[in-house]
RNA sequence: GCUCGAGUGGUGGAAUUGGUAGACACGUUGGACUUAAAAUCCAAUGGACAUUAGUCCGUAUGGGUUCAAGUCCCAUCUCGAGUACCA
């Protein structure tokens, strides 16, 4: 009986389907357990062979998890919002609702086809308004919440509406915009609708304010960073102005400390809680108030070394402050706006990017030390940036580098406050080694006191307090596209109202183009049927518009990340119409137990979910504050690209029709078109790895040598030869270099050989190229009829990252047709490490692929079943059980790549050992059956099993098959294992020492000295020192 | 620059607390079977010398700790990832 594995494959995934084997239910008496993916965007290339890597890790971590007794829940869905089929729409007019889900149906088949255990009856889709209906629930519920600091956390708006009507605003600790205004209960009372709305904005969790985005006039769209290069568009090259926007954001710097804290109760990646960390880029110190010298204005600044106050020999403020313009004198009025335009040019990109030049203008103005009461000059400096801390520093230049550089460039004085430090050459940063000296109150203290005792005075005086400083700011939450979800909102005079969660959802309206109005519009601004009506509860046709029962509809949509920060719940019951999700389906699945995805997402995705995860939990619909106990990073599969390399040269004549005849002016002309029709006529010639480390002479000798056996080069020098009576040394090939060109890794060969004939037909203008071979000699079709890869052309091999455009990319497609989906899950698991990168190389499937093979013909050979009732002997006993041990402890360490050996060196065993017992053969085919789960079951139900495999129970491991009674000692000589001794292993340390002594081994080794000394340990090692 | 991670055969990688370096594969070479190929099986495969035995070198480099170091410590180099003037 032959392993066929299409079949088989086929035959279970089908089963799997019809009996809806991998359904999770909301209720079980077995413990739960949660593995999650992160889903996929659907994109319209397909699935690559490094997309799956993820999802088999957590597909073998769920099928064992279901072997171990757990109610595993395993969804997997769709992140169907996105640009890129935005960007077809635009380009085709096709619908992205289309496109969308032609993409999805593609990846569901690319998915199916390598057999995972997801519960498909749970899928979501973003851009589905089943799904999206609750994203802009969500976005309701935050909308209607207020961040009480005296609580910690996130409460409904009604209780700070009950606080204004009692007692005004003046006791409220929220996290709200700056500068609102106190106002008492009377006032409150007084002010109208439209007022009150404007307060309550100011405290929302959500709320409108102007932002700077990335206006790119010629696109009449926004642009995001990435999309910017070097100041101009990605896409057309147009210039890009910052231009300030109306947009929604989220206050999630409110939970910046809470999400500091909870990094710590969650088991993920270091690296990742580490880049976590940094964003949230928290800061203490201190927060100062310098007065302007004749001008009624201070500046706030914010420092974490408040104990170098004395060291302020200026201040900078970034050029956008808006103080800048203010206190700026007349004489320095010019070179000030000069260098706030130049600032003005550069983007934020380039800025940061040039750290080497330094640059700034005086402003003419100067500040008040609030101790020394000296007058300290103003700068701005494009060093400092508006968006960070107060948009201005106080400049130490003793204690910081940037403000050291600073002042030497503009000659400011550099006073040093440390005691006993040099400063001749650069600042002294290092907190732990500070003595403060020359100043003051602080002098003699260390980092710490002289802190303290600063922000102490500087409270004493009014003018500044201890404060936590967080990098993280206020996430935009609109986006000026079509394809994302819409806001539940409508504007009554400008004011945001929301639409009752009863009516929701709110579908994307139609429009004839996705692309922004002429006005400068979002998208939706072309939708004709996008007004909200108050009376019927209903979106109508925008003519209807009236300002008193209609209402023009928000034109924003959601970002990407909207979609994405909740679906882990919704999965928990995604057919709920009624919910978000039930509290009996929430209390039953908590949280995810097991969360695989790339590192990628690090300060996106999984920083948002947890912003939402701890919003949800304020609000008391989740049970935790956290949404994934444990999460893995998987590392990427890059690409193994395939180069062939182009010669670049010329044809010419060392004869010189001018001077060496005597043709006319004609002749001369045709002789010169000649040698450039040549050139083109060659066209590309190609030559194979080998060459590119071959010296320059001999190349061009091969080049030439080759050249003029070629047939169209012959033809063509035999015609200008005989045209001209010219020598033919006299026409050559002029080599100048070689031009790597990728590929496409289809056309070449497990050996690296190129398909030649592939190739040629590959692309149009390499039709008629012309190869060197190996041998130096013109690849000629009509020599190969036979075999394609006779002609060897070897090509170069360089490892990259997977993409379309490197012509590198595998498709498992082509994989599971020839190998099989489980050669391929065994594969990409074999690999290396989970979390580590690795270059993907088809060649090496055969590996795994024989490896099932074996382990086929472990149970069959060509008569059929070969499994009989025997008893186990010792030593099948012994290699079971030693699997079992060795891939549980690789699963719980998530190293898949070990146990796929471990499987390896099981099978080669019991092949040896000619093992077919039945119950050892049962037992391993349950091992395998996460790593391989079609052959499993084939085996299973092969053995007479009528269930799915996955209801069986795991081989339990029962160590006293392994006891062993002796050992194979390695008997070292000064640390040099010499050879090895089997020795009981009941054998006392001095039984031993004994026995290796008197070895004549020993004896040999030693040549008669006297050992120093004899380490024994006994089970692992004797070491002979002397 | 900073933070984190990593350097092991021709290649991917293994080596759980310091205890036989190179498991398991790929590739390569030789052999068996075959008209031939594929498939399968067997053998060899870190390097050098010696080809019986064996010796020396070897986990990026240089030092150190130890009976014993891929593993621990110090310094240096290289690569990768993240971050970006964070006051």
């Amino acid at each position: 009986m032959q392993y066929n594995f299409n079949e088989i494959e086929a035959k279970w995934q089908k089963y799997w389907a019809e009996n809806q084997t991998f359904k999770a239910e909301n209720n079980s008496d077995k413990e739960k357990f949660y593995v999650l993916d992160m889903f996929p965007y659907p994109s319209g290339a397909g699935l690559h062979v490094g997309h799956p890597l993820g999802y088999i890790a957590s597909d073998i971590y769920a099928r064992y998890k279901r072997h171990k007794g757990f109610n595993v829940m395993h969804p997997q869905g769709y992140d169907s919002f996105g640009l890129p089929a935005e960007q077809y729409a635009i380009q085709t007019g096709q619908h992205p609702a289309i496109t969308t889900a032609e993409n999805i149906t593609t990846y569901r088949r690319q998915l199916d086809q390598i057999g995972f255990s997801f519960d498909w009856s749970r899928e979501v889709r973003t851009s589905d308004p089943k799904y999206y209906k609750w994203t802009q629930w969500i976005f309701i519920q935050i909308f209607n919440s207020w961040y009480n600091k005296d609580t910690d956390k996130a409460e409904d708006i009604s209780s700070l509406v009950a606080v204004f009507e009692k007692e005004g605003n003046a006791s409220i600790n929220a996290v709200c915009d700056e500068d609102i205004a106190i106002f008492s209960s009377e006032e409150w009372k007084s002010f109208d609708s439209k007022k009150q709305q404007e307060i309550l904005l100011q405290y929302r969790l959500t709320y409108l304010a102007e932002t700077e985005v990335n206006w790119c006039p010629a696109l009449g769209t926004v642009l995001a960073n990435d999309e910017i290069v070097n100041g101009v568009s990605e896409r057309g090259g147009h210039p890009v102005v910052r231009k300030k926007m109306t947009q929604w954001s989220m206050r999630i710097s409110a939970y910046a400390q809470r999400l500091l804290d909870g990094l710590e109760k969650i088991d993920w990646p270091q690296p990742l809680k580490d880049s976590q960390t940094n964003w949230i880029g928290r800061s203490q110190g201190a927060s100062a108030t310098f007065k302007v010298n004749d001008h009624n204005a201070v500046i706030e600044v914010f420092t974490t070394r408040p104990d170098t106050i004395f060291g302020v020999s200026f201040m900078t403020l970034a050029p956008e402050h808006e103080l800048v313009l203010q206190i700026t004198t007349p004489e320095q009025k010019a070179e000030v706006e000069a260098y706030i335009e130049a600032t003005a040019k550069r983007s934020e990109r380039d800025r940061m990017a040039d750290v080497k030049t330094i640059s700034g203008a005086f402003t003419g103005a100067y500040a008040e030390h609030p101790f020394s009461k000296e007058p300290i000059p103003i700068w701005i400096g494009d060093y400092v940036l508006a968006g960070y801390g107060t948009g201005a520093v106080m400049s130490v230049p003793c204690g910081d580098q940037r403000d050291y550089d600073f002042a030497k460039h503009f000659n400011i004085p550099i006073p040093n406050i440390f005691e006993g430090v040099d400063i001749s050459e650069e600042a002294f940063a290092d907190k732990s080694k500070t003595v403060i000296a020359n100043s003051d109150f602080l002098n003699g203290l260390p980092y710490k006191k002289a802190m303290k005792l600063a922000i102490y005075e500087l409270e004493k005086l009014g003018q500044g307090e201890g404060k936590i400083n967080y990098r993280l700011r206020d996430a935009v939450f609109s986006r000026q596209r079509y394809w994302g979800e819409p806001f539940p909102v409508y504007y009554v005079d400008g004011m945001p109202q929301m639409i009752a969660a009863e009516h929701l959802p709110i579908a994307l309206p139609e429009v004839e183009k996705y692309l922004p109005t002429e006005t400068g519009e979002p998208p939706l601004g072309n939708a004709e049927v996008w007004a909200w009506c108050t009376k019927e509860n209903k979106v109508v046709h925008n003519s209807e518009i009236n300002n008193a029962t209609v209402w023009p509809l928000e034109l924003n949509t959601m970002p990407g990340w909207a979609g994405s920060s909740q679906y882990f719940n919704r999965y928990m019951d995604p057919t709920n119409n009624n919910e978000i999700f039930s509290k009996e389906a929430m209390n039953y699945w908590q949280d995810v137990d097991l969360y695989i995805g790339g590192s990628e997402h690090a300060t996106g995705h999984l920083l948002y979910s947890r912003f939402w995860q701890k919003f949800m939990f304020d609000r008391g619909f989740v049970p935790k504050d956290e949404f994934a106990k444990k999460l893995i990073n998987q590392g990427m599969i890059t690409g193994t690209s395939a180069f062939v390399y182009r010669v670049e040269f010329s044809i010419e004549s060392a004869f010189n029709p001018e001077h060496d005849s005597d043709m006319n002016d004609d002749d001369i002309r045709l002789f010169s078109e000649f040698e450039k029709n040549l050139t083109s006529k060659i066209g590309s010639l190609f030559v194979p790895k080998s060459y590119v480390d071959k010296e320059y002479g001999d190349l061009e000798k091969i080049l030439n040598n080759s050249l003029f056996n070629n047939q169209i080069a012959k033809e063509w020098s035999d015609y200008v030869l005989n045209k001209f009576e010219i020598s033919e040394d006299q026409v050559y090939l002029k080599f100048q270099h070689l031009n790597p060109i990728h590929a496409d890794v289809s056309l070449v060969s497990v050996t690296d050989q190129l398909d030649i004939e592939a190739f040629k037909n590959w692309r149009e203008e390499y039709k008629n190229a012309v190869f060197i071979l190996e041998d130096g000699n013109v690849y000629d079709s009509k020599s190969f009829p036979e075999d394609k890869w006779r002609g060897s052309f070897i090509v170069g091999r360089e490892v990259e990252k997977m993409s379309k455009s490197k012509y590198n990319v595998v498709n498992p497609d082509e994989i599971c047709a020839e190998y099989g989906a489980d050669s391929l899950r065994l594969y990409e698991m074999f690999l290396g490490p989970l979390e580590q990168s690795k270059p993907w190389n088809t060649a090496g499937i055969t590996g795994t692929h024989s490896f099932l093979k074996k382990l086929w013909r472990l149970y069959f050979d060509d008569n059929g079943a070969k499994f009989t009732d025997t008893e186990p002997t010792k030593d099948n006993l012994k290699t079971l059980h030693k699997t079992i041990k060795k891939v549980e402890e690789d699963i719980a360490n998530f190293s898949f790549n070990t146990s796929v050996s471990t499987f390896m060196i099981c099978v080669n065993e019991l092949s040896t050992q000619k093992c077919t017992s039945k119950s050892v053969l049962e037992a391993l085919a349950i091992l395998v059956s996460p790593y391989a789960p079609h052959i499993a079951e084939e085996l299973w139900s092969q053995l007479g099993n009528t269930a799915s495999i996955s209801t069986a129970p795991f081989p339990t491991f029962d160590a006293s098959h392994l006891v062993e009674s002796s050992k194979e000692y390695p008997i070292s000589f000064n640390g040099k294992m010499r050879f090895k001794l089997e020795l009981p292993l009941d054998m006392s340390k001095d039984q031993i020492e004994e026995v290796v002594m008197a070895h004549e081994k020993t004896q040999q080794q030693l040549q008669g000295r006297t050992p120093k000394k004899v380490i024994i340990v006994p089970g692992k090692i004797v070491n002979i020192v002397g």
